[in-house]
DNA sequence: CAGATATAGTGAGGTTACCTCACTATGAGG
DNA sequence: CCTCATAGTGAGGTAACCTCACTATATCTG
Protein backbone atom coordinates (compact mmCIF):
# COMPACT_ATOMS: atom_id res chain seq x y z
CA UNK A 1 0.00 0.00 0.00
CA UNK A 2 2.24 3.11 -1.12
CA UNK A 3 1.00 6.22 -0.43
CA UNK A 4 -0.16 8.42 -3.41
CA UNK A 5 -2.88 5.48 -4.59
CA UNK A 6 -4.37 5.47 -1.24
CA UNK A 7 -5.31 8.89 -2.36
CA UNK A 8 -7.65 6.94 -5.03
CA UNK A 9 -8.86 4.55 -2.59
CA UNK A 10 -9.83 7.08 0.33
CA UNK A 11 -11.56 9.18 -2.54
CA UNK A 12 -13.54 6.49 -3.25
CA UNK A 13 -14.54 5.24 -0.05
CA UNK A 14 -15.39 8.96 0.73
CA UNK A 15 -17.63 8.84 -2.49
CA UNK A 16 -19.48 5.85 -1.55
CA UNK A 17 -20.18 7.08 2.23
CA UNK A 18 -21.63 10.60 1.12
CA UNK A 19 -23.80 9.08 -1.49
CA UNK A 20 -24.84 6.71 0.84
CA UNK A 21 -25.79 9.02 3.80
CA UNK A 22 -27.75 11.42 1.29
CA UNK A 23 -29.23 8.63 -0.01
CA UNK A 24 -30.44 7.89 3.53
CA UNK A 25 -31.39 11.41 4.48
CA UNK A 26 -33.76 11.66 1.18
CA UNK A 27 -34.84 7.98 1.75
CA UNK A 28 -38.55 8.92 2.52
CA UNK A 29 -38.96 11.48 -0.05
CA UNK A 30 -42.12 13.41 -0.53
CA UNK A 31 -44.84 12.20 -2.28
CA UNK A 32 -42.93 8.61 -1.81
CA UNK A 33 -40.70 9.15 -4.71
CA UNK A 34 -37.95 6.40 -4.50
CA UNK A 35 -34.48 7.37 -5.44
CA UNK A 36 -34.88 5.55 -8.69
CA UNK A 37 -38.04 6.75 -9.59
CA UNK A 38 -36.99 10.34 -9.08
CA UNK A 39 -34.09 9.45 -11.69
CA UNK A 40 -36.18 8.55 -14.66
CA UNK A 41 -38.07 12.21 -13.13
CA UNK A 42 -35.05 14.47 -13.60
CA UNK A 43 -33.76 12.65 -16.43
CA UNK A 44 -37.27 13.27 -18.73
CA UNK A 45 -37.23 16.78 -17.30
CA UNK A 46 -33.27 17.10 -18.48
CA UNK A 47 -34.15 15.33 -22.08
CA UNK A 48 -37.11 18.15 -22.37
CA UNK A 49 -38.97 15.61 -24.75
CA UNK A 50 -40.69 12.18 -24.33
CA UNK A 51 -38.07 9.82 -25.17
CA UNK A 52 -38.47 6.43 -25.67
CA UNK A 53 -38.14 3.40 -23.18
CA UNK A 54 -34.67 2.12 -24.77
CA UNK A 55 -33.32 5.85 -24.96
CA UNK A 56 -34.44 6.61 -21.22
CA UNK A 57 -32.69 3.29 -19.86
CA UNK A 58 -29.55 3.90 -21.92
CA UNK A 59 -29.57 7.81 -19.96
CA UNK A 60 -30.26 6.08 -17.02
CA UNK A 61 -27.59 3.78 -17.56
CA UNK A 62 -29.87 0.21 -17.23
CA UNK A 63 -31.04 -2.00 -19.51
CA UNK A 64 -34.25 -1.39 -21.12
CA UNK A 65 -36.46 -4.04 -19.04
CA UNK A 66 -35.57 -2.79 -15.76
CA UNK A 67 -37.23 0.96 -17.22
CA UNK A 68 -39.95 -0.94 -18.09
CA UNK A 69 -40.73 -1.63 -14.66
CA UNK A 70 -39.68 1.57 -13.23
CA UNK A 71 -42.37 3.64 -15.76
CA UNK A 72 -44.85 0.63 -14.89
CA UNK A 73 -44.75 2.19 -11.57
CA UNK A 74 -44.80 6.13 -12.23
CA UNK A 75 -47.44 5.61 -14.99
CA UNK A 76 -49.47 3.94 -12.23
CA UNK A 77 -48.80 6.97 -10.30
CA UNK A 78 -50.10 9.30 -13.02
CA UNK A 79 -46.46 10.80 -12.87
CA UNK A 80 -45.50 9.93 -16.26
CA UNK A 81 -47.44 8.97 -19.52
CA UNK A 82 -47.00 6.07 -21.87
CA UNK A 83 -47.82 7.28 -25.82
CA UNK A 84 -47.00 5.39 -28.91
CA UNK A 85 -44.27 6.93 -31.35
CA UNK A 86 -45.62 7.64 -34.82
CA UNK A 87 -42.68 6.85 -36.57
CA UNK A 88 -42.17 3.76 -35.06
CA UNK A 89 -44.86 1.00 -33.80
CA UNK A 90 -42.75 -1.21 -31.51
CA UNK A 91 -41.61 2.04 -29.85
CA UNK A 92 -43.24 3.90 -27.18
CA UNK A 93 -42.65 7.51 -25.73
CA UNK A 94 -42.61 8.19 -22.16
CA UNK A 95 -43.57 11.62 -20.86
CA UNK A 96 -43.90 13.74 -17.48
CA UNK A 97 -47.65 14.53 -16.79
CA UNK A 98 -47.97 18.16 -15.16
CA UNK A 99 -48.31 15.96 -11.42
CA UNK A 100 -45.12 14.80 -12.25
CA UNK A 101 -43.68 18.13 -13.16
CA UNK A 102 -44.88 19.26 -10.08
CA UNK A 103 -44.09 16.73 -7.70
CA UNK A 104 -40.65 16.73 -9.46
CA UNK A 105 -40.29 20.70 -8.33
CA UNK A 106 -41.19 19.90 -4.87
CA UNK A 107 -39.08 16.91 -4.33
CA UNK A 108 -36.45 18.48 -5.87
CA UNK A 109 -36.73 21.54 -3.50
CA UNK A 110 -36.60 19.03 -0.34
CA UNK A 111 -33.38 17.73 -1.65
CA UNK A 112 -31.41 20.26 -2.95
CA UNK A 113 -32.28 21.36 0.92
CA UNK A 114 -30.26 18.36 2.17
CA UNK A 115 -27.59 18.96 -0.52
CA UNK A 116 -27.52 22.18 1.01
CA UNK A 117 -27.28 21.58 4.65
CA UNK A 118 -24.29 19.50 3.98
CA UNK A 119 -22.33 21.72 1.58
CA UNK A 120 -22.44 25.13 4.35
CA UNK A 121 -19.27 23.06 5.89
CA UNK A 122 -17.90 24.41 2.70
CA UNK A 123 -17.22 27.82 1.15
CA UNK A 124 -19.02 29.20 -2.19
CA UNK A 125 -15.91 28.60 -3.90
CA UNK A 126 -14.76 25.28 -2.33
CA UNK A 127 -18.38 24.01 -3.76
CA UNK A 128 -17.36 25.50 -7.11
CA UNK A 129 -13.95 23.89 -6.69
CA UNK A 130 -15.77 20.55 -5.75
CA UNK A 131 -17.98 20.64 -8.78
CA UNK A 132 -15.96 20.90 -11.64
CA UNK A 133 -13.23 18.39 -10.23
CA UNK A 134 -16.30 16.03 -10.43
CA UNK A 135 -17.61 17.50 -13.41
CA UNK A 136 -13.92 16.32 -14.92
CA UNK A 137 -14.63 12.84 -13.87
CA UNK A 138 -18.22 12.40 -14.74
CA UNK A 139 -17.69 14.18 -18.30
CA UNK A 140 -17.83 10.94 -21.04
CA UNK B 1 -34.70 27.10 -9.63
CA UNK B 2 -31.93 30.41 -8.86
CA UNK B 3 -28.48 29.64 -9.62
CA UNK B 4 -26.53 29.34 -6.95
CA UNK B 5 -28.41 26.53 -4.89
CA UNK B 6 -28.05 24.48 -8.63
CA UNK B 7 -24.78 23.97 -7.56
CA UNK B 8 -25.91 21.70 -5.05
CA UNK B 9 -28.46 19.76 -6.61
CA UNK B 10 -25.69 19.12 -9.73
CA UNK B 11 -23.08 17.90 -6.85
CA UNK B 12 -25.65 15.52 -5.85
CA UNK B 13 -25.90 14.61 -9.32
CA UNK B 14 -22.76 13.89 -10.17
CA UNK B 15 -21.54 12.13 -6.67
CA UNK B 16 -24.51 9.15 -7.82
CA UNK B 17 -23.47 9.03 -10.91
CA UNK B 18 -19.77 8.58 -10.19
CA UNK B 19 -20.44 6.23 -7.22
CA UNK B 20 -23.15 4.47 -9.48
CA UNK B 21 -20.57 3.90 -12.52
CA UNK B 22 -17.82 2.88 -10.45
CA UNK B 23 -19.59 0.09 -8.35
CA UNK B 24 -21.00 -0.83 -12.26
CA UNK B 25 -17.04 -0.99 -13.17
CA UNK B 26 -16.02 -3.01 -10.06
CA UNK B 27 -19.35 -5.32 -9.83
CA UNK B 28 -17.77 -8.84 -10.45
CA UNK B 29 -15.09 -8.27 -8.00
CA UNK B 30 -12.09 -10.38 -7.75
CA UNK B 31 -13.01 -13.73 -5.47
CA UNK B 32 -16.95 -12.81 -6.21
CA UNK B 33 -17.07 -10.30 -3.25
CA UNK B 34 -19.81 -7.70 -3.66
CA UNK B 35 -19.23 -4.16 -2.93
CA UNK B 36 -21.01 -4.93 0.33
CA UNK B 37 -19.17 -7.37 1.61
CA UNK B 38 -16.16 -5.80 0.40
CA UNK B 39 -16.90 -2.73 3.08
CA UNK B 40 -17.11 -5.04 5.52
CA UNK B 41 -13.64 -6.47 5.12
CA UNK B 42 -12.37 -2.79 4.79
CA UNK B 43 -13.53 -1.65 8.04
CA UNK B 44 -12.72 -4.59 9.83
CA UNK B 45 -8.93 -4.03 8.65
CA UNK B 46 -9.69 -0.20 9.37
CA UNK B 47 -10.79 -0.81 12.62
CA UNK B 48 -7.81 -3.20 13.36
CA UNK B 49 -8.44 -5.50 16.14
CA UNK B 50 -12.16 -8.00 16.39
CA UNK B 51 -15.66 -5.90 16.28
CA UNK B 52 -18.85 -6.87 17.39
CA UNK B 53 -21.14 -7.35 15.05
CA UNK B 54 -23.13 -4.01 16.77
CA UNK B 55 -20.03 -1.70 16.20
CA UNK B 56 -19.72 -3.53 12.73
CA UNK B 57 -23.15 -2.40 12.01
CA UNK B 58 -22.68 1.36 13.22
CA UNK B 59 -19.63 1.71 11.48
CA UNK B 60 -21.38 0.50 8.26
CA UNK B 61 -24.09 2.44 8.87
CA UNK B 62 -26.62 -0.43 8.58
CA UNK B 63 -29.21 -1.90 11.57
CA UNK B 64 -27.50 -5.08 13.55
CA UNK B 65 -29.78 -7.55 11.74
CA UNK B 66 -28.09 -6.64 8.20
CA UNK B 67 -24.47 -6.84 9.42
CA UNK B 68 -25.95 -10.28 11.02
CA UNK B 69 -26.18 -11.42 6.93
CA UNK B 70 -23.23 -10.16 5.67
CA UNK B 71 -21.52 -11.92 8.11
CA UNK B 72 -22.77 -14.81 7.96
CA UNK B 73 -21.76 -15.10 4.58
CA UNK B 74 -18.29 -14.21 4.55
CA UNK B 75 -18.32 -16.68 7.52
CA UNK B 76 -19.41 -19.30 5.39
CA UNK B 77 -16.62 -18.12 2.81
CA UNK B 78 -14.34 -18.57 5.76
CA UNK B 79 -13.25 -14.51 5.16
CA UNK B 80 -13.98 -13.63 8.56
CA UNK B 81 -14.91 -15.44 11.94
CA UNK B 82 -16.91 -15.23 14.49
CA UNK B 83 -15.73 -15.56 18.13
CA UNK B 84 -17.55 -15.48 21.32
CA UNK B 85 -16.54 -11.96 23.88
CA UNK B 86 -15.31 -13.48 26.78
CA UNK B 87 -16.66 -10.08 28.63
CA UNK B 88 -20.20 -10.67 27.39
CA UNK B 89 -21.41 -13.57 26.53
CA UNK B 90 -24.66 -12.24 24.71
CA UNK B 91 -21.94 -10.59 21.97
CA UNK B 92 -19.99 -11.62 19.07
CA UNK B 93 -16.69 -10.85 17.78
CA UNK B 94 -15.82 -10.94 14.37
CA UNK B 95 -12.90 -11.00 12.73
CA UNK B 96 -10.95 -11.22 9.61
CA UNK B 97 -9.27 -14.39 9.14
CA UNK B 98 -5.75 -14.80 6.80
CA UNK B 99 -8.02 -15.77 3.80
CA UNK B 100 -9.90 -12.30 4.27
CA UNK B 101 -6.75 -10.68 4.48
CA UNK B 102 -5.20 -11.92 1.78
CA UNK B 103 -8.74 -11.16 -0.61
CA UNK B 104 -8.66 -8.15 0.95
CA UNK B 105 -5.47 -7.25 -0.17
CA UNK B 106 -6.03 -8.41 -3.88
CA UNK B 107 -9.50 -6.75 -4.02
CA UNK B 108 -8.14 -3.80 -2.99
CA UNK B 109 -5.58 -3.58 -5.57
CA UNK B 110 -8.29 -4.28 -8.37
CA UNK B 111 -10.41 -1.51 -6.97
CA UNK B 112 -8.05 0.99 -6.44
CA UNK B 113 -7.25 0.41 -10.19
CA UNK B 114 -10.22 1.37 -11.34
CA UNK B 115 -10.37 4.34 -9.45
CA UNK B 116 -6.76 5.33 -10.07
CA UNK B 117 -7.77 4.58 -13.94
CA UNK B 118 -10.84 7.33 -13.18
CA UNK B 119 -8.62 9.95 -11.33
CA UNK B 120 -5.53 10.16 -13.88
CA UNK B 121 -8.22 12.78 -15.56
CA UNK B 122 -7.02 15.13 -12.47
CA UNK B 123 -3.30 16.31 -11.28
CA UNK B 124 -2.26 14.86 -8.07
CA UNK B 125 -2.89 18.49 -6.70
CA UNK B 126 -6.19 17.78 -7.87
CA UNK B 127 -6.96 15.04 -6.60
CA UNK B 128 -5.64 16.09 -3.40
CA UNK B 129 -7.92 19.02 -3.55
CA UNK B 130 -10.57 17.27 -4.03
CA UNK B 131 -10.08 14.05 -1.16
CA UNK B 132 -9.93 17.23 1.39
CA UNK B 133 -13.19 18.54 -0.02
CA UNK B 134 -14.71 15.36 0.31
CA UNK B 135 -13.30 14.84 3.79
CA UNK B 136 -14.43 18.01 5.24
CA UNK B 137 -18.13 16.27 3.35
CA UNK B 138 -18.00 13.19 5.47
CA UNK B 139 -16.53 14.01 8.72
CA UNK B 140 -19.12 13.65 11.47
C1' DC C 1 -42.30 -9.38 -52.29
C1' DA C 2 -41.15 -13.43 -49.23
C1' DG C 3 -38.05 -14.67 -45.98
C1' DA C 4 -34.26 -13.76 -42.88
C1' DT C 5 -32.72 -10.81 -39.49
C1' DA C 6 -32.69 -6.99 -36.28
C1' DT C 7 -34.92 -4.01 -32.85
C1' DA C 8 -38.58 -2.29 -29.14
C1' DG C 9 -40.73 -3.57 -25.34
C1' DT C 10 -42.19 -6.92 -21.76
C1' DG C 11 -43.25 -11.49 -18.80
C1' DA C 12 -40.95 -14.54 -15.71
C1' DG C 13 -37.77 -15.19 -12.40
C1' DG C 14 -33.30 -14.10 -9.82
C1' DT C 15 -29.87 -11.18 -6.91
C1' DT C 16 -27.96 -7.71 -3.68
C1' DA C 17 -28.29 -4.99 -0.01
C1' DC C 18 -30.83 -3.30 2.73
C1' DC C 19 -35.20 -2.85 6.08
C1' DT C 20 -38.76 -3.94 10.28
C1' DC C 21 -40.75 -6.83 13.79
C1' DA C 22 -40.70 -10.36 17.08
C1' DC C 23 -38.01 -13.46 19.70
C1' DT C 24 -34.17 -15.66 22.87
C1' DA C 25 -30.18 -15.30 25.76
C1' DT C 26 -27.65 -12.70 28.66
C1' DG C 27 -26.41 -8.73 31.63
C1' DA C 28 -27.29 -4.99 35.22
C1' DG C 29 -29.84 -2.09 38.65
C1' DG C 30 -32.98 -1.61 42.48
C1' DC D 1 -34.76 -12.09 42.35
C1' DC D 2 -37.19 -9.45 39.46
C1' DT D 3 -37.51 -6.03 36.12
C1' DC D 4 -35.57 -3.90 32.31
C1' DA D 5 -32.09 -3.11 28.76
C1' DT D 6 -29.00 -4.99 25.27
C1' DA D 7 -26.76 -8.49 21.66
C1' DG D 8 -27.78 -11.16 18.17
C1' DT D 9 -30.89 -13.61 14.97
C1' DG D 10 -35.29 -15.88 12.45
C1' DA D 11 -38.93 -14.54 9.46
C1' DG D 12 -40.48 -11.87 6.04
C1' DG D 13 -40.48 -7.57 3.04
C1' DT D 14 -38.69 -3.85 -0.42
C1' DA D 15 -36.03 -1.21 -4.05
C1' DA D 16 -33.37 -1.40 -7.80
C1' DC D 17 -31.33 -3.64 -10.44
C1' DC D 18 -30.14 -8.12 -13.59
C1' DT D 19 -30.72 -12.16 -17.48
C1' DC D 20 -33.36 -14.98 -20.57
C1' DA D 21 -37.05 -15.91 -23.57
C1' DC D 22 -40.82 -14.14 -26.10
C1' DT D 23 -44.01 -11.09 -29.30
C1' DA D 24 -44.74 -7.41 -32.47
C1' DT D 25 -42.94 -4.59 -35.65
C1' DA D 26 -39.37 -2.89 -38.91
C1' DT D 27 -35.80 -3.43 -42.38
C1' DC D 28 -32.89 -5.50 -45.50
C1' DT D 29 -31.82 -8.90 -49.32
C1' DG D 30 -32.09 -11.99 -52.83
Amino acid sequence: MNAPDDTAEQIAARLDGLVRRQRRATKVEVGGVTHGRMRVLRTLDHADRPLRLSELATQLGIVPRSATSVVDDLEAADLVARHPDPADRRATLVALTPAGIDLLTTVRRTRRDAMVTLLDRLTPAEQSTLLRLLNRLADD
